[in-house]
DNA sequence: TGACAAGTGGAGACTGTCTCCATATTTTTG
DNA sequence: CAAAAATATGGAGACAGTCTCCACTTGTCA
């Protein structure tokens, strides 16, 4: 899982190069960019671009990690200080709202989740642990069922992402998390 | 809405034949063959197979639209014969059932649902109205919330979609049905 | 049957992806 | 500190799909 790798000093340089105008250009909207042109904004040559990030995926994945992982901490964070069911249902609508103010994070996922790419989906996978988590603490002190997965959960998700540029999004998304939540709470099978 | 356009007698034959080999691909799991091979195996020429479809979605979408419409039908029958909100349960897991045994449909509407590219996305247009019809008969007979929309039971949807292929599909896809009707029966906001 | 409209097909232009390797930079070793 | 070894670079060009264009064929209609 973590990297052995004592990367040279310039090669991280123009990763770190790539990432930081991949992140500019992300932000403005500039995702479906010719993938060579990246490179070339970024000051670096095709091959450099192409050994750093094999796919225009890997690159997404660099960029959006971090604040991936932020989520995943905030999680663990709100499972630690709040109920269960509160924990989860901060969670989930904290993940839209985080996702209503970053378009690309969500593009992101939206095509992670759909290329379930073992190496790549490292992110998702990180999410999917979180949710499951979220769920099994909840579900063990009888807030919510125990017998829907986290899986079905991911799917709610994949489908809240997916749909990042719908004008109606923010309304469809907190319906969506309205009525996950008030489905697990239903007690019985 | 309907065709006006009285296609001549070959153009017919020709855009039968495309869609006929390209249901016989998609079938066959052979969905991301080169574009213009399409044209080769159906026997007809590659300005041929663009004149008819300018793009993959769009062959997609012919080749399931009776399929689709198939499932609209089922809806509406549904929607006369059984109470409002079991006619609602039956047609999502109609649903699944049907996306579970037709992997072509469900990859075609996800990336329908995706690209919401207004002249093709008619198809999943109708399904929206569908579902939003499903809804308000519900929630008219109190069976049901009505502070929910159908977009978001369709970003759910297409949750489902996105996932044909997982192992899990089964599994997780009638877990998101359980928590929609669910919430859904869960009275107040 | 002739004239006109409608449709065809496939060569090749075009566009983006990705590889390859001679060259350059960094690190290690003596 | 210099030479050797290891590591990384960049960008020309091979390649693979996509899609257009138009000289030619086929169908339709009077």
């Amino acid at each position: 899982m973590t990297d052995a790798k004592p990367l040279r000093a310039d090669a991280r340089r123009n990763r770190d190069a790539l990432i930081a105008k991949a992140r500019e250009l992300f932000a403005d909207g500039r995702f479906d960019l010719r993938f060579d042109d990246f490179a070339k904004l970024a000051g670096v040559g095709t091959g450099t671009l192409y050994r750093h990030f094999p796919t225009r995926e890997a690159l997404a994945e660099a960029v959006y990690r971090e604040e991936l992982t932020a989520m995943c901490e905030r999680a663990h964070e709100m499972q630690a200080t709040l109920p269960a069911d509160q924990a989860l249902e901060s969670f989930l609508r904290g993940f839209v709202d985080h996702l209503h103010h970053h378009e690309g994070l969500a593009r992101t996922l939206a095509t992670l989740m759909a290329t379930q790419s073992g190496a790549l989906a490292e992110g998702t996978q990180a999410l999917g642990q979180v949710v499951a988590d979220l769920l099994a603490a909840a579900a063990k002190t009888g807030a919510i069922r125990d017998d829907v997965g986290a899986g079905a959960v991911m799917m709610t998700l994949h489908g809240i992402c997916a749909a990042y540029d719908h004008p109606s999004f923010r309304t469809d998304a907190d319906g969506v998390v309205a009525l996950v939540l008030d489905g697990l709470r239903r007690g019985e099978p």
